[in-house]
DNA sequence: CACAAACATGACCGGGTGGTCATAGTGTGA
DNA sequence: TCACACTATGACCACCCGGTCATGTTTGTG
């Protein structure tokens, strides 16, 4: 919720201010973001960012929504179609996961902001910031859940918004991992052997061990 | 490396600081975290804090240095051994997994540095305190990864540096997952119908729906 | 007891923070 | 040309930060 000053703003001048404020709080975080330098480097003057916004946390908000609208406009024309013709719900969702990564390749400010959002420690921060996210794939993944239920793909008794809120919480860490120093493709994580059964965190385990495993458990 | 004075320390004053310390930086992480506070809640002044440590960078270090101890002692017995007798080498891992989350479910204030460490957005600051971690996983999970290969359960090919650098990235998310509201064992996630090979990414995908798809990909 | 070494203390420092506000500038419509 | 609403500006505010240091106290030792 910008001042609405923020919409009449010369757009150059506003994207300036959009580009500083992506820098500098996808570097510190919220609390370690700093105005003072966000206002320079964006050749504004601090009083200005108050015309803008109420406050820090609004801007921070602002920000991290945007960066989230950016990265859910690439990805819309992927999620229009559903599954393609004899894709499997699962293979979708991994291409989603593949276009997602290719994205935050490209697009390191925006990766930057996730990384900074997803890492947030405090709570009220993390949950205020996760907010419109979830709003957005309630929007655009929720029926793409349903119909896979529906087409039997999901089983029936699927508690779509338990998952919806997992996949808003996991995701970010997938698109993430490969830019992770040491979690990179030189791992050879690619082609499994095994495969396992059990509890989630057992299964994240196994899909560290899959690899590498020689004897199915 | 604190200074020799915190060694010669009277203990119950050395444990106020800590407990206040290990509390302060949970909430706040590393650069939110105040010395301020830390102090006025161990009821020491300020300026002793400097007397044992160079500054809030090694204090931060020491902290989550003692806390990775801490946790890795519980773990140590569970480590001895290996693999029971017909326990696989995953099953293994899973139960070590499991006991890392019951630790952490009995002591908040772990639980709160592990995740401050694990946020921590400065890459210097992420991967100074990841080392002493490291060092930990090289002494007591390295041979057990060795012996898997030598005994046949993991590939004689297995980068053995690579899945330990990953593990030291991994684990730690694992063992807070059931701790991040939203990602609790409410969302039944236990047991599993169908399994999928692919790639990392894919692989983590498939963890979440493993639980819920019906025809196995 | 005397002396010295070690330690605890909190006032103090320079600097950075989010946020405010009086002022100056700008654009618009009559 | 004037008047008015709007916006840009940076000096300024109170506050907090990490870090220092002179001082006083405690402790160990002969």
């Amino acid at each position: 919720m910008p001042r609405p000053t923020w919409d009449k703003l010369d757009s150059a001048r506003r994207e300036r201010v959009l580009h500083a404020a992506m820098a500098e709080f996808g570097r510190h975080g919220y609390s370690g973001g700093s105005l003072n330098v966000i206002a320079r480097e964006a050749g504004v003057a601090k009083g200005s960012l108050f015309q803008y916004f109420a406050d820090k946390f609004e801007f921070f908000a602002y920000v991290a929504e945007q960066t989230s609208l950016a990265i859910y406009a690439e990805m819309v024309p992927h999620l229009d179609g559903g599954p393609r013709a004899g894709e499997t719900f699962l293979g979708f969702f991994q291409r989603l996961v593949d276009v997602w990564i290719d994205y935050m390749a490209a697009h390191p400010l925006e990766r930057a902001v996730t990384a900074a959002t997803t890492m947030e420690l405090d709570p009220q921060v993390r949950q205020a910031v996760r907010e419109p996210v979830h709003r957005l794939y309630a929007q655009g993944v929720r029926p793409l859940l349903e119909q896979a239920v529906a087409d039997g793909a999901l089983a029936a008794d699927t508690d779509v918004d338990a998952l919806l809120s997992m996949l808003v919480l996991l995701l970010p860490h997938l698109a993430l991992a490969p830019f992770e120093p040491g979690l990179d493709s030189a791992l050879r994580l690619h082609g499994t052997r095994g495969r396992a059964r059990s509890t989630a965190a057992h299964r994240l385990i196994s899909v560290v061990f899959a690899p590498h495993l020689v004897v199915a458990p």
